[in-house]
DNA sequence: ACCTATTAATAATT
DNA sequence: TAATTATTAATAGGT
């Protein structure tokens, strides 16, 4: 690349500027700066690194995606530990759901069920939705002044930050069944997919109804708005990922 | 930035080598370059460009992801027209099921339920348990309407039927693991409110153990093994996003 | 976690 | 829509 060229002609010519311009001083350059980096598994304690640092550029740039477009976007990544990270925007569910219910129906034998088995039950999830949809727009507007403080100073986007720091105990109590009856119907699509994939129901025996680890959450489940979150919310910043 | 500087003191100084470099010839820039873009909503032929662009930097960034850490990564993005656009490796669906199952089956002892706030937590618990028995109560009523309006003769899927005409195991599995999910985020974020950790690094960076594996990953397979798709199949380039 | 030299992504343009 | 190129943005390596 040019420019990659031109720094190899001209070494150490750039950020201690002053001193260098005016003399033959030449300043050791204090880090190879950025390598190219081969595709390839990477180990030990430089994948926890970097597995941090692009996960969180994934996360920006699908933030930022979303803004741009206007695109409804979730991301969910699970660590090779089982850690689970997800960003969505408006929430992860409600795309699982589009995603489950709305996008990829074509390849299967559901087409017919698809938009004529509108039950009571749906009608209760949008419901659901609907009254979720009234807390968004509230959120929005602390969103949109988040995003007018800006990122200067104070550091990140909205998508960046726990939505839980707005969001009373009711609204929670409210978002929390939303949630489940979101995530119900959504766990329910799915299960039938992946039974149709393998032939059995995945999702229902592999329900482990034993487990109750809720432990520290630096979760900002909520985001309602979207958010970054660890949906398990263990150990911060310990352990591997 | 210093090579920004460099660049405005030597306009045209780069590319165009072989003249320039001999003579006081100045070529005009071709183009401006990449210019900073304010991160707001775009609209026409600017915001389709971009979404493309974007949404295929997007799927690349998850494909390395996914290799160099090993992670499991699912992307799903829904444009403002509705179409649906997904990545994932190993594959969409498996990685729906581990997010809405947890990620972790019987890793976890529940020993490591590190004690919230206990009360306030039950408190929570007990109401969210109370919204969920009124809501199943709701559910019922409603259901034994649709009982009476008949449910079509192909069938439909369990979840669209009257609970009580099988409440079986099954579905009471499925109801438990809802309000299992339902109590950990009532757990998680109780837990965050007295924690109030600082900004947005405690998002993105929680770790959590397991394990977990899967085949040394080359992204962007295109089918079922990793890859980036139009889930419906449509030309890659045709119609509107 | 912060810094800096680079590489990588991409906005503008053709 | 597909290249090209001039920038900005992300980030690998070091502190």
């Amino acid at each position: 690349m040019s420019l990659t060229t031109f720094s190899n002609l001209t070494p150490s010519s750039r950020r201690c500027s002053t001193l260098e311009s005016t003399t033959a001083m030449v300043m050791p350059k204090k880090t190879q700066g950025r390598q190219k980096v081969e595709m390839k598994e990477l180990n030990g304690n430089q994948r926890q690194v970097t597995f941090s640092k692009r996960r969180a550029g994934l996360f920006k740039k699908a933030g930022e995606l979303s803004v741009l477009s206007g695109a409804e976007i979730a991301v969910i990544v699970i660590s090779k530990k089982d850690k689970v990270f997800c960003f969505g925007h408006p929430d992860v569910e409600t795309i699982l759901n589009r995603y489950l219910t709305g996008g990829d129906d074509a390849t299967l034998a559901e087409s017919s069920q698809k938009h004529v088995a509108v039950n009571e039950f749906n009608m209760q999830y949008d419901e659901a939705q609907r009254e979720l949809a009234m807390e968004k727009n509230r959120l929005k507007e602390i969103e949109e002044d988040v995003k007018m403080k800006k990122m200067t100073g104070s550091g990140g986007f909205w998508w960046d930050k726990p939505l839980d720091e707005n969001m009373g105990l009711e609204e929670m109590q409210h978002y929390l069944w939303s949630l489940q009856e979101a995530r119900k119907k959504v766990a329910a699509k799915l299960d039938e997919r992946m039974s149709m994939r393998m032939g059995k129901s995945s999702l229902m025996s592999s329900m482990d109804m034993g487990n109750n680890n809720f432990v520290n959450p630096n979760l900002n489940g909520g985001n309602n708005n979207g958010g970054v979150f660890d949906s398990h919310g263990y150990g911060f910043e310990l352990g591997q990922y």
